[in-house]
RNA sequence: GUCUCCGUAGCUCAGUGGAUAGAGCGUUUGGUUGCGGACCAAAAGGCCGUAGGUUCGAAUCCUACCGGGGACGCCA
């Protein structure tokens, strides 16, 4: 990548320069490339030799003139000034720019890729209760998870995309009661109903499940039925969170058991291992994983009544994904409101005798939603909260991806239902597709006039507004690395704009079908097309669509 | 009380130590007898919560304080 690329010509240089003594010796610290927000700076910039200045002991517009008579010509680059206060500037040369269209167009759907590890990763997400539909507060998670996934993959990194099923614990066993409860009262039985789980969902379930198998789990022991209860639930709730899932282009590798964590032995296993490393103790009847640092909580990992918490099985999930599967990185998603636990999470998997680097935890700030400006409560207990489906049916997908994709993780995020259906159609998205489908329409246009884009030389492409507009898709490969290292995919959104913005504007200034003359039309459809293929690809790794009309 | 996230334009938010702090929406004004006006251009709008510190340079890092969200369970 380009700024790789610069980067290396400045040590390049530095070092070449200190060889012939025009500059003393000094370990060359990391060099930082960034593009300047004023365009008359250049493409790239590097304030490089304002922070050597004092190993150098020289003023750092001096520096900076001693290090660009040493980089060596490149095609790529034009021209390297220096700027006050030591600027180093650097401004690509339009020959070269030009010519990345044909790079673009050659490389297609697979423009946007670039080879930054081939590292096996697991991204973990939305991971939430098995209890009910998909929420619009597991949808933020839903769509961090799944387009930085997808920017992964980008980067050439081996992704797994992987839903944990809590199938095990109080909140699943309570759902069975009440699915229990629903069923007795869809046959009549006045069961009382436990004060849990309260959703429609788990009405119409028991409706259904009287009508296929009539009233004979009143009749069969009570914990039968209700391990037969449980599972029923579990499986409907999974079907109806596939599809929810799905709805907003959502799809996993896997649908990874808690339970068979303990089927499979993977917990005595691990539960084995800290007993013998001493790491755990029984107190008030429960088993508790020890803390070796005062100030740290030691957490229970069995309860008094036997049964382990889910922090057992956390610690034997880590396990199972670093050593037993052998992922070389894995990132967990999770709310806000379990931020509490990544310390114990990271602890125990040095406990482990596992690299805790290994381990990523994204945390995004909770979804508040309001409707008409009221809070809207969000419980799956009491079923009272807004779902995914509900909102995307009211404003699509792709607004809904948008929308929660383009606020970075860290900010606290309010939705109201009434201005996020109102405003649906202002959404930056419909901004971005609408580049795609003007682009697909001047191909229709050309299409009609005969014109295509065979033979085209992109040497014609020098008009200011053609060139900001390679620039900008040249920007997609930055893009995808800067996500991978902030793992922050709100900056495609951005990115999308900005990319969209660069068409329109070259649209204003630049007519594409022009018969009067064929070169400049070959040409520049060369060029629109590129920019279709750079915004397509992008959509896509946002999990959009790229409408050919709107 | 401890931990954590946030505080940037009227609103919603970008901004991983660099040059004159940006975008969308909203407001005002203008634009194409030609490829889609879901577009483009211009203007107005800022003690970057407050106060110190670190340094050549701070919206960004550190400390304290103010204001808002979240977490501190044998729930997950």
């Amino acid at each position: 990548m380009l700024p790789n690329y610069i980067s290396q010509l400045m040590v390049e240089a530095i070092k070449k320069a200190q060889k012939k003594g025009e500059l003393p010796a000094f370990d060359i610290p990391a060099i930082v490339i960034e593009r300047p927000k004023d365009p008359s700076h250049g493409d790239y910039a590097t304030p490089v030799a304002l922070g050597l200045a004092r190993y150098a002991r020289m003023a750092p517009v001096q520096i900076a003139e001693k290090i660009i008579k040493r980089v060596k010509a490149v095609d790529f680059i034009d021209e390297i000034t220096v700027a006050h206060p030591g600027f180093i500037n650097v401004r690509l040369s339009t020959a070269w720019l030009a010519q990345q269209v044909e790079t673009i167009l050659a490389e297609g759907d697979q423009f946007g890729h670039i080879e930054l590890s081939d590292k096996k990763v697991q991204v973990e997400y939305i991971s939430a209760n098995p209890t009910g539909p998909l929420t619009v507060g597991s949808g933020r998670n839903a769509i961090l998870g799944d387009t930085l996934a997808n920017v992964l993959a980008a980067a050439g990194y081996d992704v797994q995309r992987e839903y944990y099923v809590n199938d095990v614990g109080t909140q699943v066993d309570n759902m069975g009661k009440a699915l229990y409860a629903r069923y007795a009262q869809a046959l009549g039985q006045g069961v009382p109903n436990p004060d849990e789980y309260q959703g429609y969902y788990l009405v119409e379930m028991g409706q259904v499940l009287a009508a296929d198998v009539g009233d004979q789990y009143l009749h069969v022991d009570e914990a039968d039925a209700l391990a037969f209860m449980r599972r029923y639930a579990l499986d409907g709730i999974i079907a109806s969170l596939k599809e929810d899932a799905a709805l907003i282009g959502v799809e996993f590798d896997r649908w990874f058991s808690e339970q068979s964590l303990y089927d499979d032995g993977t917990y005595g296993k691990v539960f084995n291992f800290l007993s013998q490393r001493n790491m755990i103790l029984e107190r008030d009847g429960a088993i508790w994983l020890k803390s070796d640092d005062e100030n740290d909580k030691e957490n229970v990992i069995v309860r008094s009544d036997g049964r382990p918490t889910y922090f057992a099985s956390d610690i034997a999930y880590v396990y199972n994904k670093l050593n037993i599967r052998g992922f070389d990185w894995a990132i967990y998603v999770w709310g806000a409101d379990h931020h509490g636990h990544v310390k114990r999470v990271k602890k125990v998997t040095e406990v482990l005798g596992e690299d805790p680097d290994k381990i990523e935890i994204i945390l995004y700030q909770l979804v508040t939603i309001t409707r008409d400006g009221v809070p809207v409560r969000q419980s799956k207990r009491t079923g009272d909260f807004i779902t995914a489906r509900e909102v995307v049916e009211e404003i699509g997908a792709d607004a809904f991806r948008f929308m929660l994709l383009t606020r970075s993780a860290d900010s606290q995020m309010e939705l109201d239902l009434t201005l996020a259906t109102k405003q649906s159609n202002e959404n930056p998205v419909f901004y971005v597709q609408y580049g795609h489908a003007r682009i697909a329409s001047i191909f229709r246009k050309a299409e009609e006039e005969g014109a295509t884009m065979d033979g085209g030389d992109v040497a014609l492409l020098t008009h200011p507004s053609e060139l900001d507009l390679i620039r900008q898709m040249l920007r997609l490969r930055e893009t995808v690395a800067d996500v991978v290292e902030t793992l922050g995919p709100h900056q495609l959104t951005y990115y999308a704009q900005d990319l969209a913005s660069a068409f329109h504007a070259f649209y204003r200034d630049c007519r594409v079908v022009t018969p009067e003359d064929p070169a400049i039309t070959a040409a520049r459809l060369k060029l629109v097309n590129a920019a279709k293929i750079t915004l397509a690809n992008t959509l896509r790794l946002m999990g959009m669509s790229a409408p050919e009309r709107m």
